[in-house]
DNA sequence: ATACGATCTGTAGTAACTACAGATGCAAGG
DNA sequence: CCTTGCATCTGTAGTTACTACAGATCGTAT
């Protein structure tokens, strides 16, 4: 906790809880390539610096937003090569935008499916049943 | 295509034609045990019968309502036991629709966070973007 | 010195399919 | 009867994004 700890860096616990991602999605993360191989200390345990903890909140977020590990990619692609262009971001977050537009959708075409079908039945204690009929029926 | 074909059964393709579900699907969905082993010809090929088609119908349209495997293996259970009542069928959609509603709930929120994101771009040919601003920032 | 939690590697499991490879089956045309 | 060619067969491995071990070290507080 005092100074040189600090300068080690942070173990990967640390990095988990300030992040909320889970260690081994991490390490996950790490083998998959979209974070960096990090320090380690003599013993061989993992030590980040300020700038992977950045780019792991970066990460979280994006799968918050329901990114695609590969989409991530790409736009850490185009972050780490400091090549890219407001348009190019703008172009993925807007086709993101469309998937997550079209799930919406599809779900409350869902949703009021089971509701319609919820409706129709009488809840009763007897084994006759509409819910089974509509899904059974040919 | 005569009768004796039809009194044959239906091949697996026809399964497939019928319902919209991928062969290999309707093979793994034996894997699984939510379809029974169908009788086979001398060769060995599946050849199905109509209540077959029916169960498959079933488990499609409960695909397409989002239950999981595990849902229809519970649904079917019922089914199959006779032992069922219009009261716990009507317990599990209700339950999904729950499940569903929160995905909706989440979705949107989502669909928001990168409406606004996106409003916020210029869209610009230039290497300064705000959602990445967004996305980086700690 | 020791105890005990944190981390390590490597592998396998999850959900619900999908995609082969390489070998047969089967029905129609000649 | 034979060939052609699509349909099926089995078995295995890949997909997405993690999660869950087992069994072994590391690191630190006492």
């Amino acid at each position: 906790m005092d100074e040189v700890t600090n300068r080690r860096g942070y173990a990967i616990g640390v990095m988990s809880r300030e992040t909320g991602v889970n260690i081994e999605t991490i390490r996950y993360y790490e083998r998959i390539g979209i974070m960096p191989k990090p320090d380690r200390t003599e013993g061989g345990n993992r030590q980040y610096n300020h700038d992977q903890l950045k780019r792991l909140f970066f990460i979280k977020r994006c799968r918050e937003l329901d990114f695609s590990i590969e989409e991530i990619r790409s736009l850490l692609r185009m972050t780490d090569s400091q090549e890219f262009t407001c348009g190019e971001v703008h172009t993925m977050t807007v086709d993101h935008l469309a998937t997550v537009k079209k799930k919406v959708a599809d779900l409350r075409r869902l949703e009021k499916a089971l509701q319609s079908m919820a409706a129709e039945c009488g809840k009763g204690d007897v084994p006759d049943c509409p819910i089974i009929d509509i899904l059974f029926s040919v």
